[in-house]
DNA sequence: GCAAATATGGGGTAATTACCCGATTGAATC
DNA sequence: GATTCAATCGGGTAATTACCCCATATTTGC
């Protein structure tokens, strides 16, 4: 088996030793260099060609967020494996975002760290237990924002004449779109703002948007 | 140490089995039932309540995503951990709709299976890597939705004036907002609409919302 | 059969919007 | 010091919207 080649980025040289003193007994991982800033870690990316950087979050000079995000720019086949104090949302999620495939608190046991980093450089993704949860949690909300039918309080036509409204079309383009009055699609628009208890056309945008009625953005 | 109260959750005798056998060797590991279908699962736990539940997710006689729905209606504190042969997304995501507190696929080593027994018998969430990896990925998408800045094209009270007119306010009502004259809101507008090509309100709103600056939905 | 809901339109009006014309001030850039 | 840009206002107008009035035809349910 080819061992992992690690890079140590960590701002306190007592972290760096004791990692250094972990992996000593792991054949399978060596430590080709280490780091103490954001900026020295992206020097030594770029230098040694690491496996595996095991990084650090919050550093002086660069944390570690921004070297993820400007070491998977230059090298995104190297995995970066945040290791912190940080235990909040805020930093996990930013480090999801920056590029990071693993996230390990500093709590974990060492066996766990092992772990994380050999599950890691096979390109897979470590997310120890407290954060999965924060993941699933964030997953869970997401995906009930787009569930409810909801309560169906407009009828078929209202409905067309509200995607189209919310299309950005003039009563105008509607009529002549549904082939009706003008005076009647402006009836359907009055019935559906009276219903819904909106007051114009931007709230009504709102409404269809939140409702899933229409398609957003990279939802279309 | 309190031993974990585990129920099985197989159709196939032989994968019961072998999972009695291995969890025999393991002393804080208490097999106290088994069922071989989703509705006698939900038998066993209200009749036996375990701790955790290893799930299978394809079976006869209601699935394990269903059963892991009902089981959680009845008894939240139950934690259900999905083991299975599946590892697309598909079943993956639905298992976690449904409750599941982990996922782990037979193809793992029993001490990731241990592992996961113990990690989500205290309530956390263990996600083993290779379907952490699409839970991130998952999470990568939507999060970039929502990311981008973009170019900035307007300016601060441009960008003011557009918050106020996507949250669906008359240009009067802005105007004694920001303490300005209703022309000036007037100018704003349209210049953020020439500046963007948009042509009414509703366009802006969509714009607004696609590209994040204001909230929509459960993002508020 | 009749009431309720749905869909269709016409008339009218006040408010609002969208879009043009013009202008001054201050700050930043060059 | 001139230019560019941001932000501030004024006037004017045609189109559009929001909200009332009225009516009729069809369907649906009790």
């Amino acid at each position: 088996m080819t061992p992992v080649n690690l890079l140590l980025v960590d701002d306190h040289e007592i972290v760096r030793a004791g990692l250094r003193m972990l992996f000593s007994a792991e054949p399978d991982v060596r430590i080709v260099g280490e780091a103490a800033s954001g900026r020295e870690a992206i020097e030594q990316v770029a230098k040694l060609a690491p496996d595996v950087v095991l990084m650090d979050v919050a550093m002086p000079d660069m944390n570690g967020i921004e070297a993820t995000k400007r070491i998977k720019e230059m090298s995104p086949q190297v995995a970066v494996l945040a290791l912190t104090m940080h235990e909040d949302e805020e930093y996990f999620f930013e480090m999801l975002s920056a590029g990071a495939s693993g996230y390990v608190p500093k709590r974990a046991a060492p066996d766990d760290l092992l772990s994380a980093i050999r599950v890691v450089s096979h390109g897979e993704v470590f997310i120890y237990p407290s954060m999965a949860r924060l993941l699933v949690k964030d997953f869970l909300r997401r995906a009930e924002d787009t569930t409810p039918p909801d309560t169906e309080l407009l009828t078929p036509r209202e409905h067309e004449v509200l995607a189209c409204i919310a299309d950005g079309q003039t009563n105008r383009e509607i009529a002549e779109q549904l082939v009706i009055s003008v005076k009647t699609v402006d009836r359907h628009r009055e019935n559906i703002m009276r219903k819904l208890n909106l007051h114009n056309r931007v709230e009504l945008v709102r409404y269809a948007i939140e409702k899933g009625l229409i398609p957003v953005g990279s939802d279309a």
